[in-house]
DNA sequence: ATCTAACTAGTACATTTGTTCTAAAACTAA
DNA sequence: TTAGTTTTAGAACAAATGTACTAGTTAGAT
């Protein structure tokens, strides 16, 4: 394999290990087992690595919400969706534990970031109206409710993993489909009856 | 003024400005005009100091929480305990930009802040049901939307200082304000007719 | 007045880290 | 082959940091 793609590689899963504050290039190179001099020559510091991983990450993510967008929605595919995202959250974790740090130590990667929320803020406003075409969703409990609906989407979205790192207390494999549940009942509570019942419908599915 | 209490204040407002994770015993000393060796006597190290500004923090929040739930319950009074703990969280927000790191570093704080965590619980628990009595709530959507709720409150209260940081582009001073709202509208769809009129009314007053 | 404990300044040292440089090795294209 | 480029290893250096130590100073108790 290319050493680039390989120092990325090992990079992911160091800094998913022990936290990207601790892991320097001497450490990943370690790893590899490649000087730290020949790791620099690719990449001079941990925050291009960063960089790379966090575009991985982005071209990840809008690939797959840009795909469901565009397709016929129901409860069901969104709660699909949240939990593909989740997965691929997950497997980029050491970003999502150090968000508010690495996003102050790399300018870029905030602005970067506030792009994909805005694109991100689209497919889900997209999603609400959509829903409530459908009839599946409440209309505004007050005005302005989507928007404030939609900031709980991008923090708990963002921060479920910090909160789990302090709090949760299950089994590893079952925190994400923990947290996709908490994620989702965001939602719950401003369905109609009609979309009530279609989601416990799916509930019911899932469990059986 | 004490010294040993005069390094934790100068800690807290270099660690807030900051960044808790570049700010090193030398920098307080340095930002005091004492020599590190003197803070070092008193604090071995940043972790202590911090251990000592957590502790701070929780005494303020537990005395403020414990006050709220043995007294008389209104969706106001509510609103209010939110924003005063908001502040609370505020004034220590180097804490709470880089909590998932600051807790796996020192691990006292995690159990401490569990233990923090679960006394929260019980008072917001005591608060969904005296809301529940007084017929402000709906009933639970589901079985088990009620520690959804709970996990959403945590997560949304803990990090919505890390999101606003990244994503928030209102001025300062209207901050606390509108994650005070975007917090509070996680209840909101949960409210029954008549908690949703008082809820309308709240906000009438303060806008007048 | 004196003794003791608390406090303070400053020094010193080992580690770590970011960064740069040199030179050797591997590879590629003509 | 050969010339040039890319890749790699390793050394070197400055700056920062945690930690420990020494030696003065202060303040309060007896």
């Amino acid at each position: 394999m290319d050493t680039k793609t390989k120092i990325v590689q090992t990079a992911l899963a160091l800094f998913n290990e022990q936290g990207v504050d601790v892991i320097t290039v001497r450490h990943i190179a370690k790893e590899m087992g490649i000087s730290h001099g020949n790791l620099c020559y690719h990449f001079p510091n941990t925050d291009t690595i960063i960089r790379q991983l966090y575009d991985q990450l982005v071209e990840q993510l809008t690939s797959q919400i840009g795909g469901v967008i565009t397709g016929p929605l129901s409860l069901n595919r969104l709660a699909e969706l949240v939990g593909e995202v989740m997965q691929m959250l997950y497997d980029y974790r050491f970003l999502m534990l150090d968000f508010a740090g690495i996003m102050r130590r790399i300018p870029d990667l905030r602005d970067k970031h506030r792009a994909l929320v805005s694109s991100r803020k689209l497919a889900f406003q997209h999603i609400l109206t959509q829903l409530r075409a459908l009839g599946k969703l409440r209309e505004e409990l007050y005005d302005g409710h989507d928007d404030d609906l939609l900031e709980q989407f991008f923090i708990v979205g963002d921060f479920w993993l910090s909160s789990a790192t302090i709090l949760y207390e299950g089994a590893e494999e079952n925190k994400i489909k923990h947290y996709q549940q908490v994620f989702l009942s965001l939602i719950v509570p401003c369905l109609t009856n009609k979309g009530l019942t279609e989601w416990k419908d799916i509930d019911r599915k899932k469990t059986l």
